[in-house]
DNA sequence: CCTTAAGAAATGTGATCACATTTCAATAAA
DNA sequence: TTTATTGAAATGTGATCACATTTCTTAAGG
């Protein structure tokens, strides 16, 4: 039979919206959100028969996180959700860095009053969060927030390659939420917004990188070991184990 | 009936890849080297006979293509090799830039001489490309170099996003190398290896931008404007036309 | 108790079919 | 000649089926 453990948050369906990219949509936002164990197998018609569709769309969508390296193929063709290493999660915080430092510049020529304001509504929310220590709400806004910076340049290319990281950070970000009690200590945001609005890109830079180094900052390698590796703690290759 | 102009350059098949794989590694290379120009439809039921197996594995590999945005599905749901604008290009060199160069400095520590080796070779490779104008030679030789370097880092996660460039910018730089007869005036491969020998960060990064400013850089806002709009030159929003 | 072997169940893959929508082309009207 | 219209062809989509491989389970043997 199918998997019962393989719970997908449901989302809304579109009307215009095709089965496969319903699929899509909603195994993204279930590993977005940490709803998907990494290690967990996720099989074509396991999935299927779960969203009471067929498998043909199913595959199509498993593809397409594949591709964004939110889902890994393995030489068996099995799909698993990827494992973190401590490795790992450097390499993406690292390159999670370097891109957003990018998009941030390249949209601080776009950024108008009514983006900053927008951007206030999202911080409100999030500060509602933190309080009710809703994790889910906060990844989505957290989201939410630095896309509507990025997404103001039209023009810009990296927002799928910086939802890709996204996506891959997800799965692990909600195991190591539940070791941790919150994040966001301080809050990077208002000095994001402070530097939208006098437009300086100095100041943006660096808060951008204070929020993305904040974010997953108090995941020291310590921490990080003892999440990785219950088993052998020395080896930061360890795999992720539930 | 099919597309006749629809070349599919031929690819050696591996016994163990499946259809879907042989579909997308076909239709990926294809793209690198340009041999779909950005505008031509791109059909399931075309590509399936143009290589001669059924659509279900096409669809697949076109899901793919489409999240890594080397193809673009439209609203119809037609599926089309994404055009090109002056402003989407130079995103496009930008981003190459911030990712490459984060990608270089995190693989230098792994850089060995075995390594070093293997770039000289590809390097010769290229510059025999050069002297006989093997344009497809020279756009394969070049990933390879820059994937050497950066894969040195083998828990590096920035090289599906590289690629994702060099598969967006493939199909126009091949129509662009129509309008210029040649390019890499310079070689500023050399100066990369003299970086990676001497192990000095700062020439790395300053060699590896040179480089892919040179491989565009000969494509002014004049030479944009004339080979993206014939027509309404002044307007760098204007599709790329054929 | 552990290992091994065989049968059963599950899984990925690829082809085919049916259906709705879109695109194209030929014809008719202005 | 240009513009509508109408029927045919093409296209994307999703379901289903068959087949080969893998994985799991069960039972026998040590």
């Amino acid at each position: 039979m199918t998997n019962p453990s393989l719970v997908l948050p449901e989302i809304e369906k579109s009307g215009k919206m095709t089965i496969q990219e319903y699929a899509y949509v909603r195994l993204r936002h279930a590993l977005m959100v940490g709803s998907i164990a990494p290690g967990v197998p996720v099989t074509i018609r396991g999935l299927a028969s779960a969203m009471e569709i067929s498998p043909t769309p199913v595959r199509e969508a498993l593809r397409r996180l594949s591709s964004q390296n939110a889902l890994c193929v393995l030489e068996n063709r099995r799909i698993v959700v990827p494992p973190m290493t401590a490795k790992r999660f450097h390499e993406l915080v690292s390159l999670r860095c370097a891109i957003e430092i990018h998009a941030a510049e390249r949209a601080l020529p776009y950024i108008s009053d009514n983006i900053i304001d927008r951007l206030v509504v999202i911080d409100t929310i999030m500060d509602e969060a933190v309080k009710a220590e809703d994790q889910i709400t906060l990844i989505i806004q957290n989201q939410l927030f630095h896309g509507h910076i990025y997404r103001s340049n039209r023009d810009q290319l990296s927002m799928p390659m910086i939802e890709s990281i996204w996506l891959q950070l997800g799965p692990f970000m909600r195991i190591a939420l539940r070791h941790v009690g919150s994040f966001y200590g301080v809050d990077r945001h208002k000095e994001i917004i402070a530097a939208l609005r006098s437009r300086n890109l100095g100041d943006l830079l660096k808060a951008v990188q204070a929020d993305i180094h904040d974010g997953v900052g108090w995941l020291d390698n310590d921490a990080l070991e003892k999440i990785l590796g219950p088993g052998k703690s020395g080896n930061t290759d360890e795999h992720l184990a539930l």
